[in-house]
DNA sequence: TGACATTAGTTTGTTGTCAAACTAATCAGT
DNA sequence: ACTGATTAGTTTGACAACAAACTAATGTCA
């Protein structure tokens, strides 16, 4: 599907960034999950708690996807879902003990891929890239 | 994971670029192979015939992973596989004629991606991007 | 030449992901 | 209040992708 050059990069930088946080989420024994359920785990850290839609949403990811990624969440005791009480349809999710104990991991591992991956880029030139990508990100 | 927002902005593009693409294959009645599949044909249409490790290394997968893309790929009669007759563990893959005949339908296809992606970006824009993305690309 | 290492590919098992079909709850309009 | 439409989430089945263990062929070097 010969992409152009841009397209080809943006896709090895996605599986470069990922493939790290495999193997970061692996030194710190977190190895259970994967990159997708970090992401949920942060969006929980910051925003409390959130329904199945707002996560998919967040994520980008379709909905039975979400399904399949938090009954793992659970299983491993990272979070808990409980029905909304206004809106039967609704589970909301939140993040247990020993979910909110893995913010200091996750802070660390972010922390270390946008040093790693930011390297060499000045503070003007993140700025440039990230109005061309939205910009990009919005018309495709 | 809470990635930082150019490299969360680079993961929703490439996911969008994916799913374009598995969109306008099944438009052209080519929906059983994968935007995977697309490269390596892409890939068979530019080089002529590959081995299987060439085929890894373009696409940037692993090794099994190719062997069953190939797998499906050589069952749909796209690409047939000969061994290397100098080295026998080598084996190489080339396009059948009804793998050649793919080739309108891609150019088809990926001019169309691009023309996409980039309305709004100017030609200068498009270099400032390709010269950031791959200085990040190198440093991650 | 023979033992060991390297290389090319495959097999097996697991997982994240999606789409389509489904259930159950809520909403909207008559 | 009923009927039909919409919404939230789950189930099922399929598939791309990976890693680890494996087979078979080739290379190396003593």
């Amino acid at each position: 599907m010969k992409k152009d050059n841009i397209l080809f990069i943006i896709g090895r930088i996605h599986y470069k960034a990922h493939r790290f946080l495999v193997k970061e989420l692996k030194k710190h024994n977190i190895g259970a999950i994967s990159p997708s359920h970090g992401e949920i785990i942060g969006a929980l850290l910051i925003r409390g708690s959130l329904q199945m839609k707002e996560i998919a949403e967040i994520i980008d990811k379709d909905k039975s996807t979400i399904t399949s990624l938090i009954k793992k969440l659970i299983a491993l005791d990272y979070v808990e879902k409980q029905k909304d009480m206004n809106d039967n349809r609704i589970s909301m999710i939140s993040l247990t003990a020993k979910g909110k104990a893995l913010k200091a991991s996750f802070l660390e591992i972010s922390g270390k891929l946008v040093t790693r991956a930011y390297q060499g880029i000045s503070e003007q030139e993140k700025e440039i890239l990230n109005i061309l990508l939205t910009k990009l990100n919005k018309s495709i």
